[in-house]
RNA sequence: GGGGGUGUAGCUCAGUUGGUUAGAGCGCCGGCCUGUCACGCCGGAGGCCGCGGGUUCGAGUCCCGUCACUCCCGCCA
């Protein structure tokens, strides 16, 4: 007989009854009725529920076993009886009489309980993280991001990538996020740095010849937290191709992301086709380039229905700026004076003037903003969007730069309120045609708005003749539910297009070369035209285990201030290891 | 770097206009219990009310500061 167990926790069956087996696991839970003694026999595959009467010769052994000791188990196993049997375990038909008990290992009083999951200090479950680990909701969440992982690689090889590995010490690159340095004792005052992305390398790799790429890649960035974003690491599946144009790159991501959510989402239902909305679209329909559908609502421009009119805040407005814009979200089923005053309420709360609105009963709107406008132009903006009496609309004015933040925010807290938003679903979308600069205010200059590697739409001919702030570039993100998943790109493969798009941006020639001198090689040799994206697995494994926080589908994860509380990183190293680095701490004074 | 929230038993929380000895549930310890599966019943231990200062005859409660955790803004090409 094997040393620890003929079966595991989860296996036993009607079928198994009258076998002799051996078991072992976490005392899970007991349940001792003086006479009689049940427990719960845990392992990462199940539970079993063993029992002890007086006439086991481990009887007394048994009482005194505590919460979480590892114990062996030898008995029989018996057929429960028919008002006994627990239909809510796998194994609820059978149990096991104990007839050899030998303790494997105790356990100290618990800082945090396996049983029942009663919620507990971050603090502390990240301390204990290998007993929150054992806890089913965590322990489940880990396994299906294992499985998750398992089902995009063997998916990503079948759809012709290759996995490879691109190093994690590297270079520093200068745009970008912070970067994690390690220092190098072979060259005394110089750094490695850990890679933020891939992202050159994976490039590199197409200029090497290789077609298609994907890793299940570790990314590393020196930023502060959220819920949604990792402190220090994260993963990425990673993925660059060849000789593909944008809509090449949707039409291999996407079947291979609905095919994942389908298999993940227990029935939940997926977006079938992957609507493309442009980057100015989303941001006049949602106030965000990552909207969340699910809401149905989609804002309005209704600027001229108010220009002129007797609502004199905003017909003020628009009379000052010819930029300020008046935009009007939708509110089914909302007319009431109530919902409509709460919401106001709301935007005060968030630091608004107050959201003012029109609400629509027997036929007419209602409300002071219908008083000051008057009857056409409150049917007009009625008319627009389509509303019923019982509807509310509310708006928002300003300049569109200023209040779209506030606006997106109205959106989602109105479909939720109005709760006309769905939930149950994975509403996906790609987001195109980012522009490709922005003009910075701090600096007072035109800058890249996002990956500088972008092949800018049009080409060289585009960057000589339109201006700068109306370039658009080959630059999408995946969004889905609201959460950006990704970002992507057809690359700039042409070193004559880049120089000329880091001059817009005010990079002489010298800089690039300084900069980004290993990439601007590779692309005198024969670039192949290439693009990539590179989802986020967290956020994917997240949104698949209805998850707000990164930290329920981490193994390990670092709390907000990015130290990891079970190893205790970061810590302090010995003056030797100072001494090998060439390296001297100089604190702040203020700072111990 | 900035803003909000929280901080009372191991945990979740209650604690009145400032007023005797700070409570409950879960967990823990002890006892009873032969069909439970959130077992039940009885009893018990366990508190620098985050920390420091102030106001007051009197502070868990009010004020100031500080620390910790968390959420957000900045930041994250």
């Amino acid at each position: 007989m094997h040393a620890y167990r003929t079966h595991t926790c989860g296996a036993l069956r009607s079928d198994d009854v009258g076998t002799s087996v051996r078991i072992s696991g976490w005392v899970h839970r007991i349940r001792d009725h003086g006479g009689l003694l049940f427990i719960d026999l845990r392992d990462h595959y199940g539970i079993t529920q063993i029992v002890a009467d007086p006439d086991s010769p481990v009887f007394a052994a048994a009482e005194t076993l505590k919460p979480e000791w590892v114990v062996k188990i030898d008995g029989k196993v018996v057929a429960r009886s028919e008002d006994t049997i627990n239909p809510n375990l796998p194994t609820g038909q059978v149990e096991v009489r104990v007839e050899g008990l030998e303790v494997l290992s105790e356990s100290a009083e618990l800082p945090l309980p396996v049983f029942g999951e009663p919620d507990y200090p971050e603090e502390t479950r990240l301390k204990y993280r290998f007993l929150d680990l054992r806890r089913e909701t965590l322990h489940n969440n880990v396994m299906k991001r294992a499985e998750i992982i398992a089902s995009l690689r063997r998916r990503m090889v079948e759809a012709g990538f290759f996995e490879f590995q691109t190093p994690i010490l590297t270079a520093s690159s200068p745009e970008g996020a912070r970067d994690y340095l390690v220092p190098s004792r072979v060259h005394p005052g110089k750094f490695y740095a850990l890679p933020q992305a891939p992202q050159q390398f994976k490039q590199l790799i197409m200029m090497g010849g290789f077609d298609r790429y994907f890793q299940i890649a570790p990314c590393f960035r020196d930023e502060d937290a959220r819920a949604d974003r990792s402190p220090g690491e994260f993963y990425q599946l990673d993925l660059e191709m060849s000789f593909v144009t944008q809509e090449d790159i949707f039409e291999t991501v996407e079947p291979i992301l609905r095919a994942l959510f389908e298999e993940f989402a227990d029935g939940k239902p997926v977006t079938q086709d992957f609507p493309c909305i442009p980057y100015a679209e989303s941001m006049r329909k949602y106030g965000t380039d990552k909207p969340d559908l699910r809401n149905p609502i989609e804002m309005q421009d209704v600027t001229d229905h108010f220009r002129g009119s007797g609502f004199k805040i905003f017909a003020g407005m628009i009379e000052k700026d010819a930029n300020a814009r008046v935009w009007a979200i939708p509110g089914k089923g909302g007319g009431s004076r109530a919902v409509c005053d709460r919401l106001n309420a709301w935007a005060q709360g968030e630091g608004q003037p107050g959201m003012a609105y029109i609400f629509y009963r027997e036929g007419e709107g209602a409300g002071p903003v219908a008083k000051n406008v008057g009857p056409e132009r409150t049917a007009a903006i009625r008319e627009q969007l389509g509303l019923e009496d019982g509807d509310a609309v509310f708006f928002v004015a300003g300049l569109p730069k200023e209040f779209a933040d506030f606006a997106a925010q109205a959106r989602v807290k109105i479909g939720d309120d109005l709760k006309l938003s769905a939930t149950d679903r994975f509403d996906f979308c790609w987001i195109v045609d980012f522009p490709m600069f922005e003009w910075n205010e701090d600096e007072q200059k035109i800058d890249f708005s996002h990956n500088p590697f972008s092949m800018p739409q049009g080409g060289l001919e585009a960057l000589d003749a339109i201006e700068p702030e109306e370039i658009l570039a080959y630059q999408y993100d995946l969004v889905c539910n609201g959460v950006e998943l990704s970002s992507g790109a057809i690359r700039n493969h042409k070193p004559e297009i880049m120089e000329k798009a880091f001059a817009i941006a005010g990079y002489p020639k010298e800089e690039l070369e300084n900069r980004f001198g290993g990439m601007l090689r590779a692309l005198q040799y024969g670039a192949p035209p290439h693009g990539g994206i590179a989802p986020g697995i967290d956020r994917m494994v997240m949104l698949l285990c209805g998850e707000e926080n990164l930290r329920e589908v981490v193994m390990f994860p670092m709390n907000q201030q990015a130290e990891d509380l079970l190893m205790g990183a970061p810590s302090e190293v010995s003056q030797r290891q100072l001494q090998d680095l060439s390296i001297r701490i100089s604190l702040p004074k203020a700072k111990k």
